[in-house]
DNA sequence: TGTACATCAGTGAACGCGCGTTCACTGATGTAC
DNA sequence: TGTACATCAGTGAACGCGCGTTCACTGATGTAC
C-alpha cells in the first residue's frame, strides 16, 4: 500500500516538526532541519506540505480536534463562586498547555510574524473565551466578564509558558487557582 | 559639527524604527524600511548600528534610563495589603508600557528568535519582580512570593498588550488592581 | 503467473529570491599652513 | 583670509549568504493484458 507509506512518513515529518519546534522553536526551525530529524530528504517535505505554514496548520488540525473532546467532556462546576469550577477549569487548561504547549508556542509564534495565523490563534482562543465569560457573567465581577475572561486565559497561559517545566502540576493549579479564585471576588463572603 | 549631524541622523533611525516596529513588528521590519522610513540610504544605517539587534540594544538602553528614573520616584505604599499600594504598582507599570510598548513588544519578539535577547529580557524584568516579590513576602499568600510577582508581571503585560488601544487607562487600571488585589488575598479580612 | 508499462513516494543537487552587509564614491565640513 | 588636503557622514549599487522551493531522476509498488 503506497497511500500507507506515505501517511507514514507524512506523520514522522510532523512528529519531527515537533521536536524540532521545542528545541529551536517555530521561527528558527528550517525545513531541512525538520526533514533531517525524520531521515528524509529535503525534498520530501514538499510531497507533503506546501510549507512550514501549512505543515503548522496541519498540527493545528489535530490539536483541535482534541480540544473538541475535551470540550465535550463530563459536566463539570459551572458556577464560579465555587471554588472547585474555577479549579477544574484551570486544571483543564494547564493540563491541555502540557500536553501541547509546543504546537501552541508555535503557533504562538508564527502569529507574530504572520497576520493570517494571528487571526487563526485568536478564533481558536475565542470559544474558550466566551465559554469562560458565560461562567462569569453571573458573577459580581471587576470588570466586564469578557474581559476578565481574557485575563484568565492570558494567566494562564504566560504563568504555564513559564512554570510549567518548574513546577509540579498540583502546585502551580493551586497557586493559580487560588489567585484566580480570589481575583474575582471569590473570597468576599 | 560633525558629531551633532551624526548623532541628528542617529536619532532620526531610532525614531523611524520605533515607527517601523509598530507597524510591522520588529522580526517583519528590513533595515531598508528603516532607512527608507528615515528618509536615509541603506549604507547610513551600518554607520550607526552594526545590525537591527544592536539598534534594538540602543533603543533598549534608552528604556532602562527611564526605568531608573521611575523607580527612584516618590515613596509609594509598600503594604500590599493595602489596595492603594497596589494599584500604584499596577499604574506604574501600565504606564509604562504605554510609553514604551513598541519597544517592548521589540524586545519580545527578539527573545523569540535570540536567546541573547532572551537572557537580556529575563533580567532586565528581574529587578522589577524582586521589588514586587519584596512587597508581597509580608503576606499571607496562595503561593511563592516570586511565582505570585511573575503572575503579576505577566498579567499586567500581557493585558496591556490586548487592552491598552481598547480600553481607557483608568478602566484598565482598575480592573487589574481588584483583579490582582483580590488575587493575594486582598478581601479576605 | 508473467511481462511490460504506469504511477508515485522519495531523493538531493541546483536554482533563485530576499535581504543583510559591504564598499568605492561624493560632497561637505573640519584642519594645517 | 585663502588654499590645499584630510576626514567623515552619507550614498546606493553590487555582492553573497542562507534557505525555501523546484525538478529531473531512482526504485519500488501497483495495474493491464
Amino acid at each position: 500500500m503506497r497511500k500507507l507509506r506515505a501517511a507514514q512518513t507524512e506523520a514522522e515529518l510532523k512528529a519531527a516538526a515537533i521536536r524540532v519546534f521545542a528545541r529551536t522553536g517555530y521561527l528558527n526551525a528550517k525545513i531541512t532541519d525538520i526533514t533531517a530529524e525524520a531521515g528524509r530528504a529535503t525534498g520530501s517535505f514538499y510531497q507533503h506540505f506546501a510549507s512550514k505554514e501549512k505543515l503548522l496548520e496541519a498540527l493545528l488540525a489535530e490539536l483541535l480536534l482534541e480540544g473538541d473532546e475535551s470540550a465535550a467532556a463530563p459536566g463539570h462546576g459551572e458556577d464560579f463562586r465555587d471554588r472547585a469550577a474555577v479549579r477544574y477549569h484551570v486544571a483543564a487548561f494547564w493540563g491541555f498547555y502540557r500536553r501541547h504547549h509546543v504546537v501552541m508556542d508555535a503557533l504562538r509564534q508564527a502569529a507574530i510574524v504572520d497576520p493570517e495565523f494571528e487571526r487563526v490563534v485568536q478564533s481558536m482562543m475565542e470559544p474558550d473565551r466566551g465559554h469562560i465569560a458565560a461562567h462569569l457573567a453571573k458573577l459580581d465581577l471587576p470588570g466586564e466578564p469578557l474581559v476578565i475572561a481574557s485575563i484568565f486565559g492570558a494567566l494562564v497561559s504566560t504563568f504555564a509558558a513559564e512554570w510549567m517545566s518548574k513546577l509540579p502540576d498540583d502546585e502551580a493549579i493551586e497557586t493559580l487557582t487560588s489567585f484566580i479564585y480570589g481575583g474575582i471576588g471569590g473570597n468576599r463572603v
